[in-house]
DNA sequence: CACTATTGTGAGCAATAATTCAACTCTCTG
DNA sequence: CAGAGAGTTGAATTATTGCTCACAATAGTG
């Protein structure tokens, strides 16, 4: 493990598809395995194994190994987490219906990202300010529920803040734990039972 | 970092005094440093060093690094298991009082060294026997909680096993969050809001 | 086709960490 | 207090991992 002034420039910037190709395939593989197994665990030749790619690949196009968290980090930003925003724009239904959609929303959805997101603000070494962007995203997705739940009549809950930020992480970490874990109770039963959680929590007694 | 056949015994069980305590400082030793600087960087050379015992040592009552994480966990389930059970037996006030119980106990639970407690859930090697020593926990703990649910009157939840898990897993999440993360409400009003989730929850509309 | 630029390969180096073991010291017991 | 077993030690060994580099393979081009 040297950690001597490291380079902070890729060698080779992919010219052909080929190779396009191949730095995906790395990051794709980087992702998975980050997520799966924790940063420490994601070792470079694990990474390039299950790339199919050679480890001199994977240095051709990232400097270090910090520069994979980065990019995937620069990537998730780049592309905007804005499906949820989607979602809840045109959810003027009911209470039920709206927290229904969010927790189909996390199922669906429920891909590396999460897991991925928490590994990248907590194991790597970032810049502030790329610090800072990752904050400023997260509070935008409970901003958006914020906003959902102020907009909707039947919500009488004391601080729409609060209870958005409880609502989002309570979703998220129950569908992961649906996702994760050996089936103990039907994926129905969960949604149904979650959804009437929430629901009756925001709609009051 | 050798990965084959790992011994999964310690070599040597402390029979006096002395070794009791060697053990003991190994261990506080392994948590205070996991915790200050992550598991990664808290190596057995690192730990013993801090404990002020041999490497040797270390490795006497430890086969590997892992089973020293396990051990922390081991523990920290126990004491928890152990407090879950004492809160519930005698909470036989309104359903309200019975969560905050449950909510308190979590708190209290997390409150020792959050940042350990992260590591431990994100970063230890699961054996078949520590799993197994989780899920036996973990039914211990649903169970002691489906049994509340349904002694008490105001429950008017369908299936109270699918409701115990649920609100266990919700309860001890969100603590989780709430103390690992850099506080962004009050844990006061967090405590209100969670405790009012779950009883509306289980009281029903 | 030939020639060049780009891309891909993987054995192996250097640094660091995990783990072992033979020799030692300390405690206990008869 | 002697012998046996328990406990301790830390230099030496083994394992792992981030990363390099000399070379091979493939694609682009006139």
């Amino acid at each position: 493990m040297p950690s001597a002034d490291r380079r902070l420039q890729p060698r080779r910037k992919p010219r052909q598809v080929r190779a396009e190709l191949t730095r995906e395939r790395i990051l794709a593989s980087a992702a998975h395995i980050f997520a799966e197994h924790g940063y420490a665990a994601g070792t470079t030749n694990h990474i390039a194994e299950h790339a199919r790619v050679s480890i001199g690949s994977l240095y051709q196009y990232f400097p270090n190994k910090d520069a994979i968290l980065a990019a995937l980090l620069v990537r998730h930003i780049d592309r905007g987490t804005w499906m949820q925003a989607d979602e809840l724009d045109m959810s003027p239904g009911s209470l039920e219906t709206a927290v229904r959609a969010m927790v189909r929303d996390a199922i669906d959805n429920h891909s590396d990202d999460p897991r991925l997101l928490r590994i990248m603000v907590e194991e790597a070494k970032f810049s502030q300010e790329l610090l800072d962007t990752i904050d400023r995203h997260g509070k935008i997705r409970v901003g958006q529920v914020r906003d959902l739940l102020s907009r909707h009549p039947d919500v009488t809950v004391a601080d729409v803040g609060v209870a958005a930020e409880l609502i989002q992480f309570t979703i998220e970490m129950n569908t992961h734990k649906l996702m994760a874990a050996p089936r103990t109770i039907a994926v129905e039963t969960f949604e149904t039972e979650l959804v009437t959680m929430v629901t009756r929590y925001l709609r009051g007694p």
